[in-house]
DNA sequence: TTAACATGAAAACATATGTTCGGAACACGT
DNA sequence: ACGTGTTCCGAACATATGTTTTCATGTTAA
């Protein structure tokens, strides 16, 4: 999934720049915007590297139309310009919450990413997302596979889907958060399920789920 | 969430053209596209009427760059490009399942829609959407409010979640289809649920989930 | 009616932008 | 060193495309 093979430094900083430029934008940069910004001196080397990038199938041009070049998705088919979030691991009983940066990674190739509808975007800002591995969530109505994307904080609150984090148990976990004096009742999504009790101390929030994305094959 | 309002057809046609040519291209039209498109003899008309569309803030543009109109959103918000597929009805138990015209339908503004991975629209073609109403659907691990992602189909593969119409009982439900012999058994998402068993006569499948997507606010 | 304003038409203008060409610089195997 | 292919450069070229100007045609209110 992960977007690169050998290539002149030049060529995949072309690349990169499209992808960014695009999603920033909504439109294609011409070549002289891809000029300035990769700092290449005439016109006719982004062209050259352009007609490159075509022969390995990571890009196609229309001919004679301004903002011609369409980027390409591993499967030969156009990318949209919606808003995407990096999936920057995965989560499971047992299983620590890998740690994320919050400034905006230069190495966005990284990581497989969702597309998030761009009001999510909109609304909270810097987001990411976590796979779900097993059925451990399935009391919270999340299954094997899910993919929940999820704003980045350390306080919740009454009635928020967090990512908790229980320190004595070693677990990750994701309930609906509630808190009662000084300690915290974690509900599970599904009603037919009881609640999870623990001491306030016992309890890191690391998040809010904002949305659950499932894919059926 | 229907974009709309008294306005001279003429402009109201560049408007649909605008967002219909987006979608199907990732780049903006330019002057003379809308021009042959919506049948205009000269690019001024479409120039006067597309500062008359930026006035009431339905588009913004970019002066002297090509192929510069940005589509806004209700919220002013830029749109994007990625496939968006119509949220045809609402599905309960006990409540039939709307019908949903196949063709292309023209009036695209009568519903509301979301945005969609564009590897789910080219891999399953046209598709559709249903917003769940209440929690009968939870234990095939679908929420209240959630919105599942239909591929129209009247036959199933064993192991595919599907729109299920049981006659006898006037019920739509969600579950995981199994032909078994002459009857169907209809199995929950969670395992800790019981499957339902019934004649192969009485169900009417209506469609494959392909996804589900759940917005917490 | 007239005045003010909104809309449409035709043509020209200005420039933003894809494309091409001749040649130089570089990389790499023989 | 040599040849061959790749990459880069500067400049010009061709046209795709936003913009402007001038005028005509409505449409509405006083």
């Amino acid at each position: 999934m992960v977007i690169s093979r050998k290539m002149p430094p030049r060529r995949q900083r072309i690349l990169d720049f499209l992808q960014e430029f695009y999603l920033e934008n909504g439109i294609p940069p011409t070549v002289r915007d891809i000029q300035k910004a990769c700092e290449i001196s005439s016109t006719s080397v982004v062209d050259y590297n352009l007609d490159r990038l075509v022969e390995i199938g990571y890009i196609r041009r229309r001919p004679d139309v301004a903002r011609g070049i369409e980027i390409l998705d591993g499967g030969g088919q156009p990318v949209s310009n919606a808003p995407r979030v990096q999936i920057v691991g995965a989560i499971a009983a047992g299983t620590p919450i890998p740690a994320w940066s919050t400034e905006t990674s230069e190495s966005s190739q990284e990581f497989d990413t969702v597309e998030v509808a761009p009001e999510l975007q909109h609304q909270h800002g810097k987001l990411f997302a976590l796979k779900v591995n097993g059925t451990s969530m399935i009391d919270a109505l999340i299954d094997d596979g899910d993919v929940v994307i999820i704003k980045p904080s350390d306080t919740a609150s009454n009635g928020d889907m967090v990512v908790a984090w229980l320190k004595d148990e070693e677990e990750a976990t994701l309930k609906r958060f509630y808190r009662e004096g000084s300690r915290v009742r974690l509900q599970p999504a599904n009603s037919t399920m009881n609640p999870i009790y623990c001491s306030a101390d016992n309890v890191e929030v690391h998040g809010k789920v904002v949305s659950v994305i499932r894919q059926l094959d």
